[in-house]
DNA sequence: TCGAAAGTTTACGTCAACGTAAAGATTGAC
DNA sequence: GTCAATCTTTACGTTGACGTAAACTTTCGA
């Protein structure tokens, strides 16, 4: 076998709000949110993140900043796919195609949606691109008018 | 000649606002935070807005939802491009080469780091559409499995 | 074991980008 | 000229996504 844990190792919740680019604050209230809930405490309560949990708040940001969507709507696409993972577990305890197949569905029709969504960016900027392009150009025969007088 | 302004067709602000997909507040906004000066006005002060006044409340909107900048930031692109074309009704004044030569290299510049910003933006997104579409066919695989079962 | 560094909760503050309500003035078809 | 629809300014309210401060507790290397 090779597929074991290679290192567990967890962050606290400066290093991980560093590595993630984030502030600590923001990961708080992430997880009062809704949208992230830290691997581990420790006995005293702090909080332990996961290079998984890194992952996820990359995720985060990125539907963020790259989608503008907000903190309500990302939660609704991570707990889809957080119910088809949580299937994984729970599959011992009995395979329910019926269930199983829903939540397959489901998360593959968020998941659709968002390759529309990303699609219809990709287009419209585009287009811009495009504009912007032709307006570059444009300012370049205008300085090139300018130079050789 | 044929370039006559065809029909200097204005809109009061309702219309301005339903055909730009914004709110009359948010175009009195943008006006009191100097992104857009609406071309006329009545005698009573009612504001009129002329097609190019939509074409740039539309800019504005895309500049907001398709980068994620803030209106400040927009401000300071539309300013670049607004000094560019005052320069060509300033022009009968006085061909100041140098002082024009200024303004079309900042309008240029500010247009090259568009042209940036939007393509770090497209590298993004097709990074991110590539790991749906990966996801998608994982999917698409486990929905094919349940089926033939 | 000790103490500086980092963490915890609680709670109020902030900032952008408008929303909304009030009170009154303009517009434009009739 | 009238009057309903639409506009005007002024001003306070709201929402999302955190920032910041206070008071206190945990962690962990020396």
């Amino acid at each position: 076998m090779s597929g074991g844990p290679p290192s567990p190792q967890l962050f606290r919740i400066g290093e991980a709000a560093e590595r993630a680019e984030v502030s600590p604050r923001a990961l708080r209230w992430y997880e009062e949110i809704g949208l992230l809930d830290p691997t581990g405490h420790t006995v005293g309560g702090a909080r332990r993140y996961s290079e998984d949990d890194l992952k996820r708040i990359v995720h985060i940001r990125e539907l963020q900043a790259l989608l503008g969507m907000g903190l309500g709507e990302i939660r609704t696409i991570l707990h889809g796919e957080d119910a088809l993972a949580g299937l994984r577990q729970e599959y011992r305890a009995g395979p329910d195609s019926t269930r199983r197949g829903e939540i397959l569905l489901e998360a593959s029709a968020i998941n659709q949606k968002l390759i529309e969504v990303v699609a219809a960016r990709q287009e419209l900027l585009a287009t811009m691109m495009q504009s912007l392009k032709e307006k570059s150009s444009r300012y370049e025969t205008l300085l090139a008018e300018l130079n050789d007088t």
